[in-house]
DNA sequence: GAGAAATTTGCACCTGGTATAGTTATCTAC
DNA sequence: GTAGATAACTATACCAGGTGCAAATTTCTC
């Protein structure tokens, strides 16, 4: 378990860290484009050329952790008991997510997180950029499903609307808490708005928008 | 129905459209990104500073046409014969584009629309500012729902799930075309595909993805 | 400790985009 | 048609994000 790194590793790491870190800190109290890439470079302590090693872009300083979570519901799916249906994994995941107040449901009270989620929102390249983490989100659910038996077609369909309506019902959740809404008076709502959202995906729009 | 346009309206417009032609050949015969400004700038022999009161990103040079059609969805909602579902109504109108061979389904051999549409599907920039406009797309499209009588939830979950859908196949579409598969050869799979697609919006995920 | 390999740096450069101030063209009213 | 008024255009200088390159520094390996 104990990873044995080089001090040649250990230093990147750290160096990353602290770009990651300075460049947060001042994101958070002076907004996005209001600070430049030198800033960035001199509140840590390393060149410019340094940074754009570790971050090829300004938007992955605040994005690149987003990665690590872009197979998540694909793991899963795969990773689902024996008889649950891929949905029926995914919804009760969601539901898990909300009850531990997870990050990534939008659902949470945690000063920092609002405020990074706030940062995200409100920087037009920012919640742009993201989106390519959707599609990669989107790539790696679809196969998921494939695996569990759908056609091409139909797991590409599936995994594009999942993961566009956990996103909506992210960004719901992360609007209250932005409006100063407590997480634990939310949540009742949130785990509405996410069984009110697989019951669409799983039964379709048909009834909820009669002629 | 004829506008009566004074000498300065006239210029404005006819210089909007001489910057675009050139810039769409530029970007065509060399790829977005090996264009600068200021190239097409000299090739529509005005300043820079002048190009971007027209367009005010590089990338709205290619993508400002899209805002005409951002509301189309939201307009076939309103526009339905009474007793016709939103969904019902949206599903004929994909059947109709398709058969028209509209180039907003992807489905078209016209050698134009079809290298313009590599542009954007190969131009990292272009797809992302692309999903730009899908949101107002979805807005409208919700708005629309809304009027329709579905609540707020379920009007932006039902958006959200249909907009990305058509873009889904719109995309599959386009991959066709640009493989050098004629339109009416892919015709036949593109409306199966849009059946199965707008099948499973109605009737759900459930029996599609089963456990 | 020497040399190889990786990391960091400084510097020059390119591109998209903006600010400003001045020039040119069109419009309106007489 | 001419005189402003007004809108459009241009040149220039500038900023920020990002890249290429060669030199300098640091870590690694033996």
């Amino acid at each position: 378990m104990t990873e044995q790194l080089g001090l040649r590793e250990r230093k990147k790491q750290r160096t990353r860290q602290t770009i990651f870190e300075a460049a947060l800190r001042l994101f958070l109290s002076r907004g996005f484009d209001d600070v430049s890439i030198v800033e960035i470079a001199e509140a840590a302590e390393v060149s410019k050329r340094t940074l754009f090693t570790y971050f090829p872009t300004k938007e992955d300083l605040v994005l690149q952790q987003f990665a690590d979570h872009e197979d998540e519901s694909a793991r899963v799916v795969r990773a689902r008991p024996a008889g649950t249906s891929p949905l029926a994994a995914l919804h009760a995941h969601e539901l898990d997510a909300l009850a531990r107040r997870d990050p990534v449901t939008g659902l949470t009270s945690d000063p920092d997180a609002v405020a990074f989620a706030r940062l995200l929102s409100t920087t037009a390249s920012l919640s742009e950029r993201l989106l390519r983490y959707a599609g990669r989100s989107i790539d790696a659910l679809a196969g998921a499903l494939e695996e569990a038996g759908a056609d091409e077609l139909t797991a590409r369909l599936a995994a594009v609307q999942i993961v566009t309506v956990l996103r909506v019902l992210a960004d719901r959740n992360s609007a209250r808490m932005q409006a100063g809404h407590p997480a634990d008076e939310v949540y009742p709502e949130a785990v509405a708005a996410a069984d009110r959202a697989f019951l669409l995906l799983g039964a379709g729009l048909a009834d909820a928008l009669p002629g």
